[in-house]
DNA sequence: GTTAAAGCAAACAAAGTGTTCTGTATTGTA
DNA sequence: TACAATACAGAACACTTTGTTTGCTTTAAC
């Protein structure tokens, strides 16, 4: 890729993420873009055709490398089934998360629905292959698995979102301790 | 009020709901709320100062509505304290929710930030009186009641969003199972 | 050094926003 | 019934944003 394009695509997103941590979403427009990264117009729509592509690229960048970094972590360990592993892969997962400033920036504001999604859905897949072949799985509640994932990654997502609204004020392994007391007992 | 200021009032909500069964919240324009309900754009004006407020009237008038009939199907009950009472607030909720088409349609799109937060804040008022004086709560866990309470509704909005992606097929009874089963063992 | 591609600036139409004006229709009340 | 208040409609407005086009300059790649 030219070196160009790097560079602009990089202003980009750079500006993009600089002004989410400042502004919601749905107010900052294509225009505050443009200026924050100090491009040309016909530039920013040579690179993405709306604002919204813009979003789903940098969601699709960012997940992609917390999903990368969650599935190498998850090796060995499992979503909790060897309860005398050092740290959990879900402990992990939240360090990496508190030291993204750009996650928790996205997550910070009232955070858009797109980038939501991403997050949930990143979490699914997540914690799908993990839950599906829980070696140490009771299921005596017969509960439809499908719906297990949704309570499973959804719960991450809202102990998430309100751990950002409290200013990340717990550490990421109270915050483990916690999802664990919460999650274990219905596995 | 003013039979005219009802009946236009009346128009904008309806437009308003129509368009958010199709559409998604930020790609309606005043415009087409105008359009839809078939009113001059001063009147528009003269009632809300913008879309971002009409949103909120609405979220307070539903949410006002459900969180009225969630209270009072909670007297006596209680939140799962009575495991003998015929069927729990919870429950009643659900149905509730089912039958308010309004609200499915407002919950079915990539839902917009402003309605979810009125749907959690109204959720937490809701837990919140209930679990704070849970009467067979163990607590054994400890873990901090503001953390519990965002668990319970956070979980509860994250089932109902999943129950309305995959069309309501569960009914209100069953879906009442399935979170009793994830919430009750960590009370 | 040539070439192809990426960048920029300026201008554009189209659409949306929120306000102001004037005139008309409807309401509640005297 | 008549009157004053006010809700509404329609048109025009200044303004912002969007997405595209045109012509020209710079830069990277070979």
């Amino acid at each position: 890729m030219d070196r160009r394009q790097k560079k602009t695509r990089k202003a980009i997103f750079n500006a993009f993420t600089a002004l989410l941590s400042r502004k919601s979403y749905s107010h900052i427009t294509v225009q505050d873009i443009i200026d924050e990264a100090d491009i040309g117009r016909t530039t920013f729509y040579a690179h993405f055709e709306t604002k919204d592509h813009l979003l789903k690229t940098l969601c699709e960048e960012l997940f992609g490398h917390i999903a990368e970094n969650a599935k190498t972590a998850m090796k060995g360990t499992g979503l909790y089934s060897d309860k005398e592993a050092p740290k959990s892969a879900i402990c992990h997962l939240l360090h990496h998360l508190k030291e993204d400033r750009n996650i928790v920036a996205l997550l910070s504001h009232d955070s858009s629905e797109i980038f939501l999604s991403y997050f949930r859905e990143s979490l699914s897949d997540f914690f799908r292959t993990e839950f599906v072949e829980c070696s140490n799985r009771k299921n005596n509640l017969d509960l439809p698995d499908d719906f297990m994932i949704n309570h499973i990654s959804g719960s991450f997502v809202e102990m998430v979102l309100w751990w950002i609204r409290s200013d990340l004020r717990q550490s990421p392994d109270e915050l483990d301790r916690y999802y664990q007391s919460v999650i274990l007992p219905i596995l």
